[in-house]
DNA sequence: CGAGTTTGACCTGCGC
DNA sequence: GCGCAGGTCAAACTCG
């Protein structure tokens, strides 16, 4: 018994020997990858304010030149015309000539630092707006959030704008002017075979029309969740081709969502957010590879790639600026770039992951490594995508994780196991790191693959999707 | 019979 | 001001 025990209790001291080697290990790889990321955002900043200098320097030179030449036309001119010249306040004066390309070149030099100071205020506010975006995601994950400009600022509710003002009375004393605030529209293209893609969300079609240019009528919905529900959205299929299915969201739901529809929900959330937030909306250096908001994003699952861009003409008025979340095209060659940005990105997101994974999995082992080989291939392409614009990382992490899983979901998840119970509110997922860190049952982003995974794939059974009523 | 869809009419915003 | 197109309403209809 003894021998026993003593066995027991060594082979006990020797796991947690063992463990804390682990954990040891692991301690020291992510103190040396800070240290790495440290010293690569040191570079990245170096080199950044570098080119901040050469650029502004150029943009110094230019304006000089500009202005002499302009002075040397004015100074011929004033030859010409003296009348003209004496009105002119003296410039014509050879004398001053000097004086006056200095004045101006320094006059440039204001104006240059005016361009500077106004490119970086504006730089900052920008990036003060994407931050905060992404504050109010990760920092009140309950919030309704984000789909829309500041909740205040459009305290939406249904019926908009008829019907409120009937509701309203029609005496309607000084009624309180709509402010043409540009309501963001998400729309999500994808291929599917069904009448609508089943996004966990209830509908109810209120309406349908042909639009102009497309022979396909548009199915117009809106939320039926909750009685009251802002939210709409239009379906209609792809003129050119009709296996895609084009769906618009507009409209923030003002309660919680069942988890099957979080997904697409946060998807268009977190795009909307990044639409709102301005063309140029990220100004940390890691955009730079992205500086024209294009982003494509790879799953080399499914073999697809979801291209984010905003875009203001693809559908309806420009009141309506639209963000299209392209989930259709095969995945070219040239998909995820290789920048030293993309790399330095897929490490911070491996290692932010790595981290997240390794406060709820076993030690030793980390969401990256959980993953199948593939799978973890997949976070590091997600990873390149997703780190180099802070408002992508939710809509992409949503969108693909979303993607990757329905894939899986189709055989292995059953829609039953998607915990419909368990209600999350618009944007709560965004906070993963976070807001799960105390639940014991929480696994991260590896529960989310799971809870998600079917959201974006079609439900035949649906009661909302009738085939036969869009035609 | 209630819930949801269909569909023609109507409203509204925008461009010319 | 007019016409067009998108969006919404609401009565009629269908389905379970």
């Amino acid at each position: 018994m003894e021998k026993k025990e003593a066995y027991v209790e060594e082979e006990v001291s020797i796991t947690k020997e063992g463990l804390l080697q682990t954990m040891k290990i692991e301690i020291v790889k992510v103190r040396e990858e800070n240290e790495k990321l440290r010293a690569t955002l040191g570079q990245v900043m170096k080199e950044y304010k570098s080119l901040e200098v050469h650029y502004h320097s150029i943009v110094q030179q230019k304006e000089a030149n500009n202005n002499f030449e302009a002075s040397k036309v004015q100074d011929q001119e004033s030859k010409k015309h003296p009348k003209i010249t004496i009105l002119s306040m003296g410039e014509e004066s050879s004398g001053t000539k000097h004086e006056n390309s200095t004045e101006l070149f320094s006059k440039s030099k204001e104006k240059c630092t005016e361009v500077h100071e106004d490119l970086v205020l504006r730089l900052d506010c920008k990036y003060n707006a994407s931050n905060s975006v992404m504050s109010e995601n990760v920092t009140n994950p309950s919030s309704e959030d984000s789909f829309e400009a500041p909740k205040d600022k459009e305290q939406e509710t249904w019926p908009p704008n008829k019907l409120s003002k009937k509701l309203n009375g029609e005496d309607g004393d000084e009624e309180t002017p709509q402010p043409t605030v540009k309501r963001a529209r998400v729309s999500v293209r994808a291929r599917c075979d069904a009448p609508t893609m089943n996004d966990g969300c209830q509908w109810r079609k209120y309406g349908q029309k042909i639009a102009k240019g497309n022979p396909c009528p548009r199915g117009y919905y809106r939320c039926t969740v909750v009685p009251g529900c802002p939210v709409r959205k239009q379906v209609q299929r792809c003129a050119e081709d009709p296996a895609i299915l084009i769906t618009t969201y507009e409209g923030t739901h003002n309660h919680p969502l069942p988890a099957a529809a979080t997904a697409m929900a946060s998807t268009t959330s977190a795009a909307a957010s990044m639409l709102l937030s301005g063309p140029t909306s990220s100004t940390s250096p890691f955009t730079a590879p992205y500086s024209t908001n294009h982003l494509s994003y790879t799953n080399q699952l499914s073999n697809h790639t979801a291209d984010v861009y905003p875009s203001h003409t693809m559908y309806t008025s420009p009141s309506h600026p639209t963000i299209t979340l392209d989930l259709t095209k095969p995945t070219p060659s040239h998909a995820a770039p290789q920048s030293p940005f993309n790399l330095y990105n897929a490490k911070t997101f491996n290692h932010n992951v790595g981290l997240l994974g390794q406060s709820y999995l076993p030690p030793g082992s980390s969401i990256a490594s959980s993953f199948p080989p593939n799978q973890s291939a997949l976070t590091d392409t997600l990873a390149k995508a997703i780190a180099t614009n802070p408002n992508f990382q939710s809509v992409l992490a949503a969108a693909i994780t979303s993607y990757v899983g329905g894939q899986d979901a189709k055989s292995q998840v059953p829609r039953n196991n998607l915990s419909l119970d368990h209600e999350l509110k618009w944007g709560e997922h965004l906070a993963l790191g976070t807001k799960h860190n105390n639940d014991p049952n929480a696994m991260g982003v590896s529960r989310d693959f799971a809870t998600r995974s079917s959201s974006l794939f079609v439900d035949p059974s649906a009661p909302m999707d009738k085939a036969k009523y869009l035609s």
